[in-house]
DNA sequence: AAAATAACTTGATCCGGATCAAGAACTTCT
DNA sequence: AGAAGTTCTTGATCCGGATCAAGTTATTTT
């Protein structure tokens, strides 16, 4: 990340790694003081808010080398809950240690910064997929999403466990479990993926790729003549 | 903001005042290459980004006092577009020189951590809104949004203009333009306001309020007995 | 292994808000 | 001031996805 590796050793100083997490288990929960960031090392989180009337509005699913809890800097609390969704690791980031630490490292402060800055952007690209995008687009950008963050991480990016409900996944994407389930039925009938329960397997990435750029409402009404 | 008399003037000595702007001038767009986070101080200002399929997101309306650009620290360039909604006044921040200030003021770094972790915030309250809200929750949002804003800087809560056409509050909103134009005219019919093109005056903010919660449904059920 | 529960799928119906269409009010240009 | 282009409003229709309703497949409990 741009640090030199006696940077990280410094870092690495501060750092606390924490007990496991089972699955169901809160990571923390709106409201809780904060006091670190924190890495998840292995399995996988999903972060979620209430939403005033009773309902929960599901805000991201982190996988291993993500950052959780940027959210909670501005005023020492934690705005959302973390909740593990199957056993996890994580390491803590004392976060005053990391701001006296980055105030005499230039360069982790110039890396804050930035991944602040991209957490914002990342916000933004949801803003639009929300806003505009259909319920198409909207399951096939989220699996190239997870199939391009396991890619990263030197897993498949074709072959994958998806580690939460279908509930979760509508509920994220702002649509009702049904339309979720149809969706991978219809995904899967049109040869796009193979799915079983949890585990997918892209098997058309480049097509997925079309159908997020909408470039489906041309591409279908030609196969249809 | 927390920072004592003598911070403020070292971080005044970098601003730049920027000369004005007018109705649809571009601060900057999407690719610039990013040198300064911009106050706003006097106009509004929309940011927005392009989506693949040639249309556009609206991400915000910014207001004299808000910053703007905080996208843009992750790879130095402009993810996204800002235009002037009406005459605005400006001041540029270079962002290497408060990076640097920064390091030597740790009561401003803690301060830019903050902000950027604000901003966060703000945009998952956003994934909420689009998520989940209905087209009369988002409107409602929408003007208590500037409501509060307006009050924040001395205006009135219940009295303002909107610079924006109502096509770009749908775009933001995640409508079409006729239904916001409806639900103008709905929330005027039920006197919860009054509209007359841009200038709105809110007549009944409480109920304002019960709408974005939502409680809206129950008691427009009883009202119906 | 059977029973209970939870998660998922599939079908039928409904509705909120999009889209299409046209007119009205306002702005800008000449 | 008149013409032309915007922006906004209002009405009619349509459709994507929500909701309702069952049935099916996993998972957990006993």
């Amino acid at each position: 990340m741009g640090l030199t590796p006696e940077d990280i050793e410094r870092l690495d100083s501060i750092i606390k790694r924490g007990r496991p997490y089972h699955r169901g288990d809160h990571l923390y929960r709106g409201g809780d003081k904060f006091h670190s960031l924190r890495v998840i090392t292995s399995g996988s989180v999903k972060t979620y808010s209430p939403n005033e009337d009773g309902g929960e509005q599901v805000l991201g699913f982190h996988l291993p080398g993500e950052l959780i809890g940027l959210d909670a800097i501005q005023d020492d609390n934690h705005t959302c809950s973390a909740i593990a969704l199957e056993t996890t690791a994580v390491c803590e980031i004392p976060f005053s240690q990391l701001e006296s630490l980055s105030s005499i490292m230039p360069s982790l402060q110039h890396q804050m910064y930035r991944l602040l800055s991209r957490e914002i952007g990342q916000d933004t690209e949801m803003l639009t997929l929300l806003g505009k995008k259909s319920a198409e687009e909207r399951l096939a950008t989220f699996l190239l999403s997870f199939s391009e963050r396991f890619k990263q991480r030197g897993f498949s990016a074709s072959d994958f466990f998806l580690s939460m409900s279908r509930h979760e996944i509508g509920n994220y994407l702002g649509l009702a479990v049904e339309t979720v389930s149809r969706l991978f039925t219809r995904f899967q009938d049109e040869n796009l993926l193979h799915v079983e329960r949890k585990h997918v397997q892209l098997l058309d990435i480049p097509r997925l790729y079309d159908i997020v750029q909408g470039a489906d409402r041309a591409k279908s009404s030609q196969s249809r003549i």
